[in-house]
DNA sequence: CAGTGGTCTAGACCACGCG
DNA sequence: GCGTGGTCTAGACCACTGT
């Protein structure tokens, strides 16, 4: 291999795996680990940029960088069940925001109706000990009265399915798309991600009972921490393709 | 905007979706962009990065840059049903490597089955357009008689489930586990995607009648061109959780 | 203000593709 | 061989954090 920051990349790997370098301690500085591996520190900055995109190291400007051991994944279930609770026990939180908007193209597309219909958005924020955890934005058309649903908030913020369900909204169908790319100035920020860390984009809209579409959700979550799983169906059916 | 490499991707995104620079056409050289933007080499380069990862531009080491329309996506169908076949319409290929090989700690704990234990490996790539779109490595253990399956082979690598029934081995569950996350090197090489290109991966395993894990797929999507939608329940149960 | 990471440059040198 | 992209360096300068 001739690429000389995947070599430091390895190297680092393995110095924070084998607890040589210990989960949350400090790395060196960039310009003294870049005189340990006789690189430049573009070099250096790019191997850190690929253990940052694994989850083995977290940038804070100005203070330096942390050894990380890679966080337990987060598991969005795709299908009608609401997100797993999360097995690691630590402390969640959840920001939402409430503003009222209007449909633009892309999110009118998605909840059909015209564009700059009035909407209303939540931008929702969950955490767990101290860690985003997931970013999205729910756009519910403003005719539908949903000051409940902010009272009625779980610790979840993906979880938007409860807390329709207690609003007395019944769905029908979901539709989920699933995508991976690199996060917006937006999600870097939410998420405390960096340029080339993955993310996984959920679309997901929620049609009731009568054909209308009643929310769609645009869910973020890194892909460093995340992964999405699939209810199982409890059986094959014989008549599979369409 | 401080950031100059994202000055010059937006203004070459834009010159790329609206036609200045039509499709598929090759872009100046780096040092004519560099020195058109006013920039150095490695910002220039940056700003590149970004809109490959966007679709916009794809590299080839020696030949140039080259325009894009971002792709049609790939639809890869969660749940039982077969991939759906694509509108596109274009041409599909296919590629099939086999070989026998020894279960590594992470596929044998995907199978179920100790460390050791001889299995097949199909190494598939599929192609539509002259365009990588799947790479997919399916094991099984090659106690299974499977040599029907290469000859049933579907012009979808992805589309092992109609393999195996056609090799008339009957499961009744499947798990999937999708996570976002840059490629290792094999599937730069298989997908022709770079470092920093996003990628959708995606486990999944058969299970068969009896119970035992018949097959385990690792499925990389590129995150440009795929995409993964659900396929919806008909109608929500009542007994929602768990 | 000191120490840290973030961005950018100019240029050297290497690797690849194609005629 | 020539033109292309790919990697790397040394250092300047900016921005953020905490004292």
């Amino acid at each position: 291999m001739t690429v000389r920051y995947l070599h430091v990349a390895d190297d680092l790997r393995r110095r924070i795996m084998t607890g040589v370098i210990p989960a949350d301690s400090m790395l060196p500085p960039e310009q003294e680990l870049a005189i340990e591996y006789q690189v430049g520190k573009p070099t250096l900055r790019r191997a850190l940029e690929v253990l940052q995109g694994e989850g083995f190291v977290e940038k804070f400007h100005g203070r330096g960088n942390f050894a990380r051991q890679p966080f337990q994944r987060t598991t969005y279930l795709a299908g009608w069940r609401p997100a797993d609770r999360g097995d690691g026990g630590g402390a969640t939180g959840i920001e939402i925001a409430v503003q009222e908007v209007q449909a633009r193209r892309y999110v009118s597309s998605l909840l059909k109706v015209p564009e700059g219909t009035p909407l209303v958005e939540y931008a929702i924020l969950a955490e767990q000990d101290g860690m985003p955890r997931s970013w999205a934005r729910v756009y519910l058309p403003a005719e539908l009265s949903v000051t409940r649903l902010v009272e009625a908030r779980s610790p979840w913020g993906d979880d938007i399915t409860e807390l329709l369900t207690s609003a007395g909204i019944q769905f029908v169908v979901t539709t989920e798309r699933i995508t991976a790319r690199a996060p917006d100035a937006e999600e870097m920020r939410a998420l405390r991600i960096a340029a080339w860390t993955s993310v996984l984009a959920i679309e997901r809209s929620l049609i009731d009972i009568s054909g209308r579409v009643v929310e769609t959700i645009l869910l973020t979550l890194p892909g460093d921490r995340a992964e999405v799983r699939l209810a199982a169906p409890a059986a094959f059916g014989t008549e599979a393709g369409r």
